[in-house]
DNA sequence: TTGTAAGCGTTATCAG
DNA sequence: CTGATAACGCTTACAA
């Protein structure tokens, strides 16, 4: 590899003339010029990104945490964000935390020291319980640039994105409410992650409105993935043989509930109506096709990086929280009561 | 940040020895050590990467490369990587292509300085026509570690891993003429994609045993995603009304033509046979269950990685090229044509 | 065993 | 406007 010494040799002219010329600073007499990139051009040189950065104490690498990048809605995310931030030059380190806090933990920490340009983190488990508090207050005093998706955030400490899941929520429920639905069930995500918990508040606060106790709402624990929304499914059934309305938080969960009623030949939405928190191609494709409150997650990536751009360059923002409304997609798996 | 300076100086020792002791070089007298570590925990110091980089001119980064990350193969096999990398120490920059080649070669050019430990590529659309060959020549030229999985390679350059996608579509096209069927469709995926050009070789193979030229064959270019082939499932249909068999490649578009059957009334396996090649959780889970032929692809992700250690740590590998057989899943989506 | 100093490839300061 | 040269934070000969 050549170095900028080299072609400041070739070219007869000195390293600081070089370094200038890449970096644009100054208007060099076309003569010069030329014999720069002559020589830049006969050594193949390109600048070495890692003495830029050791003196500039800057990189331009960012840094995006998620929970589980084989998950639908991370993938996307992530994938929106790389799209995003390479039009700008950064490159994207991926962490993929499996949802363990600890993982995460020691993730960003070996990453310190690394001149990395900012960090998204995507809401994980015990998010609700532990927040990371110690290396997010860490991050903060050091004034690195961090941006939220989804995300416990106490104190409102830093930017970030959020998808209202107690609305959507709210949402769903009462679709099956007004349906004529009284016996509702929901299967919740992890209720250590900040979203799940605020999902239940929504089912809790549409579910108000009909049932004086919240003793007698019908809730089972659930998770991220199909395989805990068949269980959970399977468990409600179970216990609360009488429902005839089903809400399922998240995607993936909502399939595995969908797989489960198909294979008990529970029929949707004859028997059960099903009604699932989030959007993805996999609602629309099973037969029949899921009704859905979900969100536009094509926004969020892009959205979550242009706050976090905006921390990097020091660039006020219009607005620190951006709060993503949900949509309800009416399809075939939710009936009326009569 | 505290640098070493500020520990040596602290410990009242020299930078080197410091520098000693972070790298394990050597045994220090136990009083000596404990004034550094001591040193280190007051100042809260842990080393600058890069620096450390720009002398050693190596990193603990690793690159990986995809057409597109929110595909379900992709992400799961990023993960796998991500995983394993981990456990090392690496990081991963993921670099996501969508699928376009002068992306590609724009991403890793732009990653060549920056001291990257090696590459994981995988394969891309257009792969076929055009492999890169200007940029991986040029890698291999300088020793830079590569891996590649499901690509072109011409003269066995780099190692790599293979799912055998000749064989699967060989297998599930078998399966069909098994069952009795001799009216069979295929829905490629795009044919400049290397595995794709294979399986299509794969069907013809398997149909030569039932057709005697190549011109009555039914096959329809499709690609990767549920939208082609929802349409490459309605052009097949409506050009070969005469089908009784219809194999899929790719997951994604295996459940776009489960869809489009679906939507046109046409029953599954009653009016048509539905075979696909790749396995996912989606197959597994629509009514009736979809009949693949997959691969463990929980396997691909660490097995590059695997090849990429190597490579990287100048150990010689077993095989350079590992080749992942199908394993077929007969589930409920084809029949026995009477 | 420990310390001194050179050097990794840049940028930035400061003379000329 | 250009050219030496000192950083940046670390590793590693080489010397003590």
């Amino acid at each position: 590899m050549a170095t900028i010494r080299d072609v400041a040799q070739r070219a007869g002219v000195a390293v600081s003339t070089v370094s200038r010329f890449l970096n644009k600073n100054i208007n060099l007499p076309e003569k010069t010029e030329q014999k720069i990139i002559r020589a830049i051009d006969e050594l193949n040189f390109s600048p070495n990104k890692v003495a830029r950065s050791l003196v500039s104490k800057k990189s331009e690498i960012l840094v995006v945490v998620v929970p589980d990048i084989s998950s639908p809605f991370f993938s996307h995310v992530v994938k929106d964000i790389e799209k995003s931030a390479h039009k700008d030059g950064f490159n994207v380190i991926l962490c993929d935390t499996d949802n363990n806090l600890d993982k995460e933990r020691e993730q960003i920490n070996s990453l310190r020291n690394s001149f990395i340009a900012g960090y998204i983190l995507v809401g994980a488990i015990d998010d609700v319980n532990d927040p990371c508090g110690d290396i997010l207050k860490n991050m903060q005093e050091k004034g690195e640039p961090v941006v939220l998706i989804d995300r416990h955030n106490s104190d409102n400490t830093f930017p970030q994105v959020i998808h209202d899941k107690y609305l959507a929520t709210l949402m769903a429920t009462e679709h099956l409410i007004r349906l004529g639905h009284r016996q509702i069930g929901f299967i919740t995500g992890d209720l250590r992650v900040y979203s799940a918990l605020n999902a239940l508040k929504g089912f809790k606060a549409a579910m108000a409105n009909i049932s004086k106790n919240e003793s007698d709402m019908i809730v089972v624990e659930g998770g991220f993935d199909l395989d805990k929304g068949i269980r959970s499914t399977e468990m409600l059934l179970q216990k609360h043989p009488q429902v005839t309305g089903l809400v399922v938080f998240s995607e993936l969960a909502l399939i595995g509930a969908y797989n489960k009623l198909m294979e008990m030949g529970i029929s949707i939405p004859q028997d059960i109506s099903l009604i699932g928190i989030g959007e993805t191609d996999l609602a629309k494709i099973v037969q029949p096709p899921l009704t859905t409150v979900g969100f536009d997650f094509a926004k969020t990536g892009e959205l979550a990086y242009r706050q976090l751009k905006n921390l990097i360059v020091g660039k006020s923002m219009d607005e620190r929280n951006i709060t993503l409304k949900p949509e309800i997609f009416i399809r075939s798996s939710t009936r009326f009561l009569d």
